[in-house]
DNA sequence: TTTACATATGAATAATTATTCATATTTTTT
DNA sequence: AAAAAATATGAATAATTATTCATATGTAAA
């Protein structure tokens, strides 16, 4: 029940104009960060009125927000797609790593954008980590019913666990600008390894 | 070899004023992040003149600078002591994770800051988390000559596992406010039952 | 005690910022 | 074709911002 903070065009025209300030949104906050965007900013790079502007939204946050809603429905999507068909947990967890990696890999400024909201507002980030953990959990309580996964270990945290994988593994391969699919099938194949058998001997 | 940016005082007098000024920054930054913090918060909430900010740093980020080295240092100290002694891969990492997270849940300003690093300076995030990194996968190839940690894993790749673990489950530790230095011990118990032994049947 | 150095002050400046609004244009509806 | 609705404009406003500097005070050295 969230409030209405932008509002959609209702033309061709409109849309043309709408569609300037979300690219030029999502180029600067992934680039520059939210708070260093300004928007004088934002309406410079779109080419439209400071006017034009407010039309669609009540300010910078609305904007911000209306792009983080975007971008946490494409991982989302993209997560989906790639565990469609697939049967075992652990194949499910391997594609979505997967997934998840590739697209922080192409679209490394809407990752940053994501964990921006850390900043932008603790709440925010807080709600979507939980929620998205407790959507984990689910999972991963019938992996147990269906003896996939281990029943002696506590799950919310292997929740926060495989985020924390996802998260950071992804880093590695942004860190590195020479990085190729291969490399990110390495190391899902290297985490899976972990995931499977631990590290220790 | 970083360009000096802040100028240390060289009288009591002096180093009163410089520590109001760090203090506030502490508070402020990790409150409030670091763009939203302007030098005009700071002197407030220092109670200190503009001129006098300037006569020990040459602008806010010279002051985040200053804060985030600091940071860096206690956590690494916090580690440092908490391995002290032990022996085996097993314990080491142990220790150290529940230190980390330690830290973070008694000084979740740190935590933030750290982290936002991300969004001052990508430069300064890269690397920071790539020497971390290097430094882990130094650590992890002694324990494979040692046979403790299993040779048929890429260990740069569990370096950015074992960071992402300390991250992530440090933030199921932030997120619950009334979380106890038990839960700490709990969730460090269930990450090093995985990393033993892995998650899936 | 005199001199040099360190430190503190805050008003003034110049730049940047978000936001509004009267006016104009374009598009859709009647 | 006229009326209504949607959209675009950018100058103007008001607030916030970082930074400087002339002046004053406190501290340590000669």
């Amino acid at each position: 029940m969230e409030k209405q903070t932008y509002r959609l065009p209702k033309t061709s025209v409109g849309e043309r104009s709408f569609k300037k300030i979300i690219r030029a949104g999502r180029v600067l906050f992934g680039k520059d960060g939210y708070q260093s965007t300004s928007i004088n900013d934002i309406i410079a790079k779109a080419k439209v009125a400071a006017g034009t502007f407010y039309i669609y939204f009540d300010n910078k946050l609305a904007l911000y927000m209306y792009l983080l809603d975007e971008y946490r429905i494409n991982i989302r999507k993209a997560s989906t797609e790639a565990t469609k068909g697939l049967k075992t947990r652990y194949d499910i967890e391997k594609a979505g790593l997967k997934a998840f990696i590739m697209y922080a890999k192409n679209d490394p400024l809407a990752y940053k954008i994501i964990w921006e909201s850390l900043f932008v507002d603790f709440e925010i980030f807080k709600d979507y980590y939980k929620t998205f953990g407790e959507s984990y959990l689910y999972h991963l309580k019938s992996a147990v019913k269906t003896g996939e996964v281990r029943d002696d270990i506590d799950l919310l945290t292997v929740s926060y666990i495989l985020m924390g994988i996802s998260n950071f593994v992804g880093l590695e391969i942004i860190f590195n600008e020479k990085s190729t699919e291969a490399d990110v099938d390495r190391v899902v194949e290297e985490s899976m390894k972990l995931l499977k058998n631990g590290m220790f001997k």
